[in-house]
DNA sequence: ACCTGAACACCGTTCAAGT
DNA sequence: ACCTGAACACCGTTCAAGT
């Protein structure tokens, strides 16, 4: 089930926190949340399971450490559009993609709330929706609004991205399975998502996902205006 | 650690499929995500550990199974309002007591994905912005605006109550830290966290999610005009 | 100060054996 | 058909002992 795709680092350095960290993550991305072990983390670095424990209290802080060294990554990289409006969608698809390619943060980043990965995207959003003009009174539920979608889709769509990933199918024939099923739903109990079927197989999460925050973006403009 | 909150449950009927997930709940709400063992749980419903495996594949699906229990009766109970926004209001607000009140079935949630409970949601939310009649072009936008944020709020915000429960203090206390904690963020880096600390102390989590609600709504409407 | 690796107290899951 | 409970192959974490 586990199969190791590197051979054990050398180790000519010493062991430190980044390093493990950055172990860590190659091996979330390789083999998934499943596949972090103690055991498995300290053959990659060529060490005893003890050894972390030297620099890392336990495997709670491992992962919201290697969460928030995605996160800051992917933030500083989004950092500056032409407009706030840009910026904020560079800032939501620049969180998607590292989602997509990190599906384990989506269940990290729930262990992590009030943590300071969640801390970066806050602000990140918030100084956007501040440039946006939005006054006072209405920026906490406008950033609030924004971060949850993105947290909440982001998890959503990791989480899809792993279950394929777990049964070794690719996103079409995922998404083809997952509209039959709906395609197959009670037509009495579930009529509407019997009726969406079709535009689930054929559907872009990355463009509905900017719909989304075009959409709340929308519901900004039109408070501020009111 | 884990404490026994109830004496082991007398042994008048035969274990079933039912009486598995009720008391998996109990064992969720009372003890957390870890404290949920097949040794605990056989331990309260009087069997082996290996008696649960006739009527439950896995871990995995015991999980679902206990989201899918409470999802269910949250949102038959919500089922129809005056209107249909107003009944928008009532699910969103229904789930999110329901995570709060159950704060394993964030994560539950992630790992269900595409599964009975998220589809139960997709299909409350769906019938209600049909009946607000949103063209057949932008329901599927809708939808899984609303339902992404219903998710990502109630996600975060079990955390946040997880982790105030592990650590034994009360939303009060848990609030005064955290609002402690954007206080004393560096000035430089983080701004607006900062600026928003003395409202993250005194904020009203049901109501923000509501102002969510309402702000997509908005845009929802916005849209539709245009 | 930092690392080693055996040992402890758990897990989920299986499966021969029972009724 | 349904249940039992010992056994298996793991975990995260600790800690005496080393360098």
């Amino acid at each position: 089930m586990v199969n190791k795709t590197r051979s054990p680092q050398r180790r000519g350095d010493a062991l430190s926190r980044d390093r493990i960290i950055e172990a860590a993550i190659g091996l979330l991305d390789s083999t998934g949340e499943a596949g972090l072990t103690f055991r498995a983390l300290s053959e990659q670095l060529a060490t005893g399971p003890g050894a972390i424990y030297w620099h890392i209290a336990n495997k709670g802080e491992l992962l919201v450490a290697a969460c928030d060294a995605v996160i800051a990554a992917t933030l500083a990289a989004c950092a500056d559009g032409e407009t706030p409006e840009a910026t904020v969608r560079a800032l939501a698809v620049g969180m998607f993609d590292a989602m997509d390619a990190h599906p384990w943060i989506g269940s990290a980043l729930i262990h992590a709330a009030g943590q300071l990965p969640t801390v970066r995207l806050f602000e990140s959003i918030g100084q956007q929706v501040q440039a946006l003009g939005v006054p006072a009174g209405g920026q906490w539920a406008a950033v609030s609004a924004l971060w949850h979608y993105i947290l909440g889709v982001g998890g959503q769509n990791a989480a899809n991205r792993r279950s394929a990933q777990a049964r070794d199918i690719g996103r079409e024939d995922f998404l083809g399975e997952a509209s039959a099923a709906w395609a197959a739903l009670d037509e009495a109990r579930y009529p509407f998502t019997r009726s969406l079927a079709e535009q689930l197989r054929n559907h872009d999460d990355s463009a509905d996902f900017l719909a989304g925050i075009d959409l709340i973006l929308g519901g900004i403009k039109a408070q501020a205006q009111s």
